[in-house]
DNA sequence: GTCTATAAAAGGATAGAC
DNA sequence: GTCTATCCTTTTATAGAC
């Protein structure tokens, strides 16, 4: 493998947000300085979308530089390899659906009406976003290899477990919840399910001839996971 | 990514099962006939390690070929093709499971022990045969378009789904089930947490720092997701 | 049926000018 | 920072002898 330790890699991150960079770009004839951002960003989403349609190994350098409006000299300009490219997109999935587990606020609910409300998001959030479905499903088949060598993701302090335990912890005070689980696994169960919808719609719609993103079959399967999740907490 | 360290790996396995097999082969010069079969699952065997470990377009015929006891050339005369090697090796995946699932006998048990009967035996096929699971999450990344194509997969009669109508009818006619739910949605539920727990366990492993194929861990689970199942069923 | 050698193509990566 | 042209390795697939 090249390896040559990641490239450049220079994060210009929006610290050049200095006022006369927009008047700059519109004097400038073509590429020059600040459209880096744009380039990158350009790159990323079209990047997004080719590794989660076909995989890292399915996915081909060609056809994400012919879709993005720069070349591909510029992707190994930006990212150095085809998986410092893939590891780009990964860490920019989880910061998205880290930055919606963020702005959970549960604290004001009582601890049913939290569990489901979050469970919905949760639920919601895969559906809306199966290119990060697919992303997860992708990065497991390479045993998360390229998460594990990320100092980004590496540290994500997932904020879901902390609004978890709050949760479990009032519902057991107040006696609603009697199912002795843990936050984590919690989580897992929660995961799970919404996951392998999305994850598995495929093989799963075709041996049961069944259509899993169908509307009804959608809003069916939310309170399926709600009810079921509440009814262990209590009688668990 | 580099794989293929993998140095020749002195192939030739204890394949040499059958008694009279060694020997005929000993005092055959080269090829013969009823070789073909042994030749064909041999292949199959290997094929299946490979795909399930590095995804269909991750995996190489090279590297199969050298860990079996034929060549490339047999591959390509036995399956066509890179993708007739792909198809074959699932569908044979899908009838080892249908197997199983075909020997479930849970008539003469009541409902509640049937429903944990057939959580425990998913549970611990997923967990027993993780190429399996790898393997289905490689097709839905493919979203599942060779399966379609496949005249066998495609009509799987999939016995779990008796098996569930009749342990669902069964236990609310005696009282035990409330909840209103199909068994597809049902089988769903039970297979997206004992799945999830496989396939994602690399993921969900290094955000949590846990090992989910860890004893304890497993065993947790597998009670968990029985109870929750049940809890369900009871109050839901 | 099986092997060795090779063709043919694809795809990742880079050179070098501007 | 960006582009075009191109190298060169990897990989699928096949020829042809035995």
């Amino acid at each position: 493998m090249r390896r040559r330790e990641e490239p450049a890699m220079a994060r210009r991150n929006e610290a050049a947000g200095a006022p006369e960079a927009g008047k700059a770009a519109a004097e400038r004839p073509a590429s020059r300085r600040g459209d880096a951002d744009l380039s990158r960003s350009d790159i990323l989403d079209v990047a997004t979308q080719e590794f989660a349609a076909h995989g890292l190994s399915g996915a081909r350098v060609d056809a994400i530089a012919e879709r993005t409006r720069t070349s591909k000299r510029m992707i190994y300009y930006h990212f150095g390899s085809k998986e410092g490219l893939y590891l780009a997109v990964l860490e920019k999935a989880y910061q998205a659906i880290r930055d919606v587990e963020d702005a959970l606020n549960l604290a004001n609910l009582d601890p049913e009406t939290a569990i489901r409300v979050l469970i919905g998001s949760t639920f919601d959030y895969d559906e809306a976003h199966p290119e990060f479905v697919r992303l997860v499903a992708i990065e497991n088949i390479h045993r998360a290899e390229h998460m594990a060598r990320s100092e980004t993701i590496a540290r994500l302090n997932v904020s879901v477990i902390d609004a978890l335990t709050a949760i479990l912890e009032r519902g057991r005070k107040e006696g609603t919840f009697r199912a002795a689980i843990s936050a984590v696994d919690l989580h897992m169960m929660i995961s799970a399910f919404c996951f392998f919808r999305v994850s598995n719609r495929h093989t799963f719609g075709t041996i049961f001839a069944r259509d899993l993103s169908e509307h009804g079959t959608r809003a069916r399967h939310r309170q399926m996971i709600q009810d079921a999740v509440v009814a262990y907490l209590k009688h668990g």
